[in-house]
DNA sequence: GTAATATATGTATAGATGTTCATATATAAA
DNA sequence: TTTATATATGAACATCTATACATATATTAC
């Protein structure tokens, strides 16, 4: 995400309002927090990984149950599932051979649901990257 | 994010438990709709989109303030506003050559709250990507 | 033991993304 | 008109990502 770490000391442009940029700073996010919140939301910007998540929010699966859910490999959701299962998003029981995962985490669930909405009401009108043109891109 | 899009028929693996993918084939997101979803978190996914939307989510700033803001190039940051323009997260007015922006979705405003709260209550045990190895990717 | 099978992992690769520099555009000032 | 400046945009580049194939690991069945 940050191919060169540059970050000039302060800026290469002047400041037109240094005193409503101090007043931003005081409650400027700590970068760290940033990139912590950045790293929830990248769990769901990734339109297998919603399925995903949304699928073991409502019931436990295997992991080939998912691929056939998700219609992806095996090894494609099993790389997701660890993925989910590094950020605690995901847990799983293991009977035999058979793994079977479920949501470990409501944050992430109330988060989908919650942008769910979003979707749901907007429907169509802005975060569309299909049919209209996304914007005065 | 699709870089060779196989989706075999169905899957390689067979399925263990057919009746449950059935249902759980019922209620599951149609691909447009996760992609919508997905595009929604894509927007909060970078930890300097998530910094300039919640300082817009306080207050308008131009451009330049911006930059000096969140310590990056103008054009950097004009390019990241060019995306959350297209997406409708935010507006500007325009005074002079001045481009005041400010916040134009309170939706991914909403978003952003709630998952500052989970990121806060969390506090680093779930989804750092500082110190621990936040993930074995 | 061997064979079968569910899952995990190593590696490769195409495509997406975030940042930068250089430059264009637009507006104000002189 | 010329100059200065705020913003936007084009192009390049390094990095990241999502997928796939091939294969390893683990567990059950024989």
């Amino acid at each position: 995400m940050a191919p060169r770490i540059v970050q000039p000391d302060s800026c290469d442009v002047p400041c037109l309002h240094p005193e409503t940029v101090l007043a931003a700073r005081a409650t400027l996010l700590p970068l760290a927090e940033a990139q912590d919140l950045a790293a929830i939301f990248s769990v769901l910007a990734d339109p297998t990984r919603v399925r995903i998540v949304q699928a073991l929010a409502e019931r436990e699966l295997c992991v080939c149950d998912l691929a056939n859910l998700v219609g992806m490999r095996q090894s494609t959701v099993s790389h997701q599932l660890r993925l989910l299962r590094a950020l605690r998003i995901v847990r799983f029981r293991k009977e035999g051979r058979v793994a079977y995962y479920m949501l470990d985490d409501a944050h992430v669930g109330a988060l989908l649901t919650q942008g769910l909405e979003h979707v749901r009401e907007a429907a169509g009108a802005t975060a569309h990257g299909r049919t209209e043109q996304a914007g005065a891109a």
